[in-house]
DNA sequence: TTGTACGCGTTATCAT
DNA sequence: ATGATAACGCGTACAA
């Protein structure tokens, strides 16, 4: 058992210990089989007995980065988010590198101060959904060489690679299939405006619409103030508010908690779904699957879209001829009860 | 604009270009009232026009310590780590500290290479929720002096802090509740019995049903593998498959993705939720409440957890004196749907 | 195969 | 108010 108090033994402390020099330590850590098997047995019992910890900021210091990358998420709580990390996970984890979560929970002020901190920490690569995409923030990240890799967004210009999901197909998906179900009154639930995912699958939703041949008027929008389960909830609320002639028989939500919010909304009200109420939400996460009446939902491949944004954030760092790209997937409709009769 | 290509500026950079010295460009830095105005300003010029990135091993290396604490979630798509760790990063936040989320996944080789990593890193403390609070490792790391606390997790000896919530109590008032609602067959529904709170939950059951005076036999258990919606759905189908005369009218779970699942599984097969089959959580997740038949469960207090673990980890990392405790929050039944007619 | 000297970027201590 | 210099712990030439 070590001597007990001492700060944190350094290489210098196992060298003492083990007799050996200091350089012989080193190699013991970064080139073990430079060291005859003696000696290292003999270092190695020294590190475990003094509670030796390499010193990670000093190693790289040493070498000019580290082997971290991070993902600044937008929302923790959003189950599709953690779906995408676990992709990140996976790739990282392959290559070596270890993973760090933030979140920056929505506030542009917690996103700020994330990516400042992970610039100065020089991580390998940021992966990050922004909560405005068309930040400066972002821009200067990448003049300043930190590989960046934007997840779930876009943006027209490519100053930086980015993994999305093509939102306007996936409104269209979703409201074909209402369509298709015989539904000629729908509402559109989501908000706000500003948020580029929902313009793209209210865009979508409005072109299937059209191609339908249908009245524009007769689909709805029912706005929120977020994409969360309360402002479902709120919606159903206004739904069944409207009168009986013009009220939508099928909702189409611009995700699953908007989506999971209104279900409940509803069978509390004594709404049936879907005889009277349909309800098609976005993101496919678990509780979709698992709410009582199974929720129809459009997919995205999240772990693929986590995956790819790793390989690319990890591309940039290691390969010096890296040009950047913008991967787009495509979503897919997943029919289940909430839907069908 | 700045030169353009050159590696990351340092404050040497920063120093040539403003034709200062370097402690100046320090001082900038570090003490801001210290430095005549008009010299700041043009440090901070220069510092704007070459992108100067303050580097945080070289800062960490030279305090010994970094600015940052982590969690190791046991989950990252379980909600309630989700709302812990949001806790944590309200006290995180105030106190100055970036918070960095890892997840293992419940697994340990990845808990492992986590805990490895961010000890390297001199992280100012580590809070984990662990795959196994008995591990060995936890000591390991405790000895050489990273301050750790345990949350929503407990162990006999106390060479950490811990913050929990008294499982046994827990389990006490969701059955009480059920037998209040004149339920006299019930079933606990969760696994692995490895998992200390699984069977605290189970214990409080049975001396809820024992204290009752009802018959053991009555109290059945339906075991899962793991505590997931798949094996809420699984036990879903093997309660079904219990003669009628010994069928529980009411279904305790371990937590609510487990009861979501049998919530699930019950509604497919036609079973009235709670007439046929009253149903008990565990957590109060959000998709709890949000459940098409709003779900019956255990509250714990899962951001003041998180809150109090930070408290506890941040006392250990500043305060010489600091003692370790063991915290325990009292759990709390908040009754829906799911077991009201 | 092992030992030694030096540098990485920052900060703190001194002297000016 | 500002400038010079020595650490912090580690990795790596290079010398032995």
């Amino acid at each position: 058992m070590g001597r007990g108090q001492s700060p944190t033994p350094s290489v210098k402390d196992v060298a003492r210990a083990a007799a050996v020099s200091l350089g012989t330590v080193s190699n013991v850590l970064n080139q073990p089989e430079r060291v005859a098997p003696a000696t290292r047995e003999r270092v190695e019992q020294a590190m475990a007995e003094l509670g030796f910890v390499r010193n990670e900021s000093a190693r790289s210091l040493r070498a000019g980065q580290t082997r971290t990358v991070a993902y600044v998420m937008l929302d923790a709580g959003n189950p599709f988010f953690t779906d995408v990390a676990r992709g990140i996970e996976t790739t990282a984890e392959s290559a070596g590198l270890s993973l760090f979560l933030c979140n920056s929970d929505n506030r542009a002020d917690r996103e700020h101060a994330h990516l400042a901190h992970l610039e100065q920490q020089r991580v390998q690569g940021i992966l990050i959904t922004p909560v405005d995409p068309d930040s400066p923030e972002l821009d200067a990240l990448v003049r300043r060489r930190t590989p960046l890799v934007v997840v779930d967004r876009t943006r027209k210009g490519q100053s930086f690679c980015s993994v999305a999901v093509d939102d306007e197909l996936g409104g269209r998906i979703a409201v074909e299939h209402l369509i298709d179900r015989g539904h000629r009154r729908v509402a559109f639930v989501g908000g706000p405006m500003s948020l580029g995912q929902v313009t793209d699958r209210y865009l979508g939703a409005q072109q299937a619409w059209a191609a339908a041949g249908l009245p524009p008027e007769n689909l709805t929008l029912i706005s929120c103030e977020s994409l969360s389960v309360a402002e479902g909830r709120s919606a159903g609320e206004r739904w069944a508010g409207l009168p009986s002639s013009r009220r939508p028989t099928a909702a189409f939500c611009a995700n699953d908690l908007v989506a999971l919010g209104l279900l409940q909304q509803a069978t509390l009200a004594g709404v049936k779904v879907p005889d009277d109420l349909a309800i098609v939400g976005y993101d496919d996460i678990e509780f979709a699957a698992a709410a009582a009446v199974p929720l129809t939902s459009v997919r995205q491949p999240r772990s693929e879209l986590g995956r790819t944004a790793a390989e690319l954030v990890l591309d940039e760092a290691a390969n010096p001829r890296h040009q950047h790209q913008q991967v787009t997937f495509t979503p897919e409709l997943v029919a289940r009860a909430s839907t069908l009769t």
